[in-house]
DNA sequence: GTGAAAGCGCTAACAC
DNA sequence: GTGTTAGCGCTTTCAC
């Protein structure tokens, strides 16, 4: 069943019935209305394929996922979903080892399977880049800062967004704010201690190396953390925990020792990871959504920045205390 | 540039240009030679949409991710984009919120922009299945039991997996063998709780409540599971732990209490996560890499089965000294 | 071995 | 308003 046959039973063309189904005007009302009665009729839903080809476009954007994941892709994915969806968009998804062995490049871009290219590799080259935009197709890349701008960028502001954070304790007039940083050798994690720091500075503190505990993102370190950090005296009066994974084993410590949260000890994390909003915890949100939004309108061109930076977002909860 | 343009400058038809791209025979073999040269030359590659709708086919498979996402289904997509990418598929993927929101089934399925569609949508209805399934495409079922197979789905039988653990356990003659169950309305947890029991029934022990402690799969409520099980009395000789998280939780307290293992507590997980391996712990995985290629190979109809049921495979290490 | 020509199912000028 | 027709770029049958 095809846009001819509709055509012959509705007793019309099938440029009228092409018309009827993208609701482009000058058809008579109704001529308009008993070709839908075919279509209802017949249930008919033309060739995507066909129209693609008519069109010379595919509909298609390409995403090259991580080989590792951490949830945040699929979060990511997810609201890429539904951005592209809502413009009429299909997802067509692969990972980063099928993307390099298999000739994605060749097979999606040359070929004209996909209109554009999300990358999300952390361990992409500008060379790997550099490969895939000269199959002349828009290309966008994800958490990963290039020394020259010569792609389109999409990342996170980590620096910013934790300065915000430990600013905002600080104004609310803690003496002593602690840190639980992520592995030292861990990038994301030394941009959170960098804010952490440019935090203190412009706040006239100085920085205590007392006051930091390091942490492997685990809830089990964040909790071992504090344990190590009350061990070496005092508690500071605020933590600051480099995810909030670790702020919630914190937390448990914090509550078995009967510590009060946040009268005592206040806490706040970084991520806003589901969990956090019943802990009433206070951490940094990174606007996946927004992002994935973002993505999608830069790889079908609606955007045109070189470099996205997207800000964390303070959400305060009970648990900071302010 | 299309294949008329290499046809014209190789001096032949595109009908032989079509051949020598498809490797098909009766080429002379420097015909094939001079338009692969001309091909190359001109960096030219065949418009997949052109060829699909000459073929009538799509070249893609749906995927319908869940919403919430585990870390497991990211581990699935990847095994499926594998297969699917030497079987010279695409994968493309949407989550079920647009799945449903937005008409999937028709935009997708009738209009035949895949040619099979992948669920793992545990909320799945019979329903929305049988809905898909009108549009005449193959559809394939994870991770979800129906009462009649009037689709063909592919699951873990949990119940065995566990069962499997346990029975090592006390084929290796630990005489008390505890575990820390998930959540109890959780379904995957009721099912390891029956391989568990299972398994002490087919060893003459009899079910002891007291070895068993309630967890909600989180790395936390394993580590105080094992301290309310401790609390209680002697630990049991051997623990399994419903998940591996959980499994890493109570080796920190165990650890933390200077108690040896698997000298004097024998522990084992489930999932065989990546940590697992460092951590030496005895676990079940549970074959990601074989259920993406089956659940591929299925929606392509190169597997007929209409109940594929695969079986979790005992990875043993150190941690149950056996 | 190779080429001409007829599709695949749709869109969009252009004519009426 | 509606129909005719010429593509979109490829595959494939059938002559030669």
């Amino acid at each position: 069943m095809n846009i001819d046959d509709i055509a012959k039973l509705a007793g019309v063309s099938k440029a009228t019935v092409s018309r009827v189904l993208n609701h482009r005007p000058f058809v008579r009302e109704e001529t308009r209305e008993k070709v839908w009665q075919v279509i209802r009729d017949m249930g008919f839903s033309p060739s995507i394929i066909a129209r693609n080809l008519s069109l010379k476009k595919s509909q298609c954007i390409g995403v090259i996922l991580p080989e590792i994941e951490t949830g945040f892709y699929s979060e990511l994915l997810k609201s890429m979903d539904l951005e592209a969806t809502l413009r009429g968009y299909f997802l067509l998804v692969t990972f980063s080892h099928s993307a390099r062995e298999l000739g994605w490049g060749e097979k999606f871009l040359h070929s004209g399977m996909v209109e554009g290219l999300i990358v999300m590799m952390p361990e992409v080259s500008e060379v790997m880049i550099k490969n895939l935009m000269k199959w002349g197709r828009r290309v966008v890349v994800l958490n990963k800062k290039f020394s020259k701008p010569f792609v389109p960028t999409l990342n996170v502001d980590d620096v910013d967004a934790s300065y915000q954070l430990v600013s905002h304790l600080l104004q609310h007039g803690y003496e002593t704010v602690g840190i639980v940083t992520g592995p030292k050798e861990n990038f994301d994690s030394q941009e959170r201690l960098v804010g952490y720091m440019k935090a203190l500075l412009d706040h006239g503190k100085k920085f205590d190396p007392s006051l930091v505990e390091e942490g492997d993102f685990t809830e089990i370190s964040g909790y071992e953390a504090v344990e190590r950090m009350s061990g070496r005296g005092k508690l500071p009066r605020a933590i600051f925990f480099s995810n909030d994974a670790m702020a919630m084993g914190g937390i448990r410590w914090l509550e078995k020792k009967g510590i009060k949260i946040p009268e005592e000890v206040a806490v706040a994390g970084f991520d806003d990871v589901e969990l956090s909003k019943h802990l009433r915890l206070t951490t940094v949100r990174i606007p996946i959504k927004e992002m994935g939004k973002i993505a999608v309108e830069s790889v079908l061109g609606i955007r045109e920045e070189r470099e996205i930076i997207v800000k964390g977002e303070l959400v305060i909860r009970e648990s900071c205390g302010c």
